[in-house]
DNA sequence: AGAATAGTGTCTGTCAGACACTATAGA
DNA sequence: TCTATAGTGTCTGACAGACACTATTCT
């Protein structure tokens, strides 16, 4: 193992890398979990997550996509890191770093997918309090799903949860699930010919009243952020 | 060293913590920086950081605060963590992780304690490019310095590079500072009272013209954020 | 035609920007 | 009194909330 000069006085924490992977399942926020095959924590449930390898993970992003497709057969369009979690008690064998990542993804991009996957299952977050989750992991997820939130009040986060192409009920219904709040369809209009992040899809869908038109993201486009938050 | 046995097959990143300290200096947004007395970047300018000590640091923020204080003799009233960097190429002696933090400081709260220290300076932000940091530090300064520019913009984050007390035009010009951008004094005024962050104390100083009232933070208040940003 | 959903028009409320105004200190 | 800085009053503009209105589809 590399140690350095310096650092060889001291015992080096265990690093790790955790997902906290959102998406919307029968209109509840929900998050991905797997179920710990080894100790410490065996048969909890878990975060996706896992150890950088320092031969094939370009960084640390690299290690998080890596252990989200390994473990759970998912590769989310939108993936950033949250914050470090670390301390001597959070994990039985000792001091411990997790550097604790957040994703979005489309529920309907993955129901295939996690077929393939033992173990691997969607858990609403009103569901998580019951679940007697392994580590700190209730803790990241409080602390990740904050920040989905409050990134959702002031940017388009929200479409991350959806198919590629969706219509503005269905952003609409994304963002008040995830800021748990009812939103003005105007308002979010607005912000969606403001940001100009998405195009027209020369398509419509039924959708019981009205032909509803069909959004897609630009190609290339950033997430873009807005001045004014959502009322809270 | 501790390694679990779902790590063994893998070599461990070498882990550090670095903090970047702002404070304002000449009216001028600046950080401090330590001179390196080893190798790599040996007489190199760095951020202060070093590495986890398992005894005695009850995590990261502790770290990072413990290596302030250690290299350069401040301990800031508001820290919190950056983000994490990453990668094979960042530090010549292999595979490593830094997580970064981001603090603020008056600077006449350290501009004494600061001379029991050698070799740590204060920078301003200008003067950084013709420095040539170590590692990915310049990289790491532009990111924190993003960080604290957004946040300054909608919450009351400059206050931390004043003194305890302070008057409404130092705040103005702490603001200014950092966002790169001129304010309104009313404005800033609409957001002192509407925070309920600060006290007024009972004390006035002499500024040129009429005598400033000066405000102090309230015991144990948080830092707010507001809805609206400063526009940019 | 009636119900349901999609999409528009437009008024209100809030708060940042602008800027003129008053207040009070020292020279 | 003059100048400089502190602090207020108040209008404007931008944008979110509210909600009624029109448009289009299906039954």
């Amino acid at each position: 193992m590399q140690v350095s000069q310096t650092s060889s006085l001291f015992k080096q924490p265990l690093f790790s890398v955790d997902a906290v992977l959102f998406s919307i399942v029968d209109n509840q926020l929900s998050v991905l979990l797997v179920d710990r095959a080894i100790v410490p924590y065996k048969g909890c449930w878990a975060l996706p997550g896992g150890y950088v390898n320092v031969d094939i993970d370009s960084c640390t992003d690299s290690t998080a996509r890596r252990k989200l497709k390994e473990k759970t057969g998912v590769e989310p369009p939108y993936l950033e890191q949250l914050q470090s979690f670390s301390g001597v008690d959070r994990d039985p064998r000792g001091y411990s770093v997790t550097l604790a990542y957040y994703a979005l993804v489309g529920y309907q991009l993955v129901s295939s997918n996690i077929d393939t996957v033992e173990d691997a299952q969607w858990w609403s977050i009103d569901s998580l309090v019951e679940l007697n989750l392994a580590f700190d992991h209730q803790f990241i997820i409080e602390k990740a799903l904050y920040r989905v939130q409050q990134k959702s009040l002031y940017s388009m986060l929200p479409v991350y949860c959806l198919a590629k192409q969706f219509t503005i009920a269905q952003l609409k219904m994304a963002i008040e699930v995830i800021i748990g709040k009812s939103i003005q369809r105007k308002s979010l209009i607005r912000r969606i010919e403001a940001s100009d992040m998405f195009e027209i899809v020369d398509e419509k869908i039924a959708s019981g009243g009205r032909l509803a038109q069909l959004y897609q993201l630009r190609n290339g486009v950033d997430l873009i952020s807005f001045e004014r938050n959502f009322s809270r």
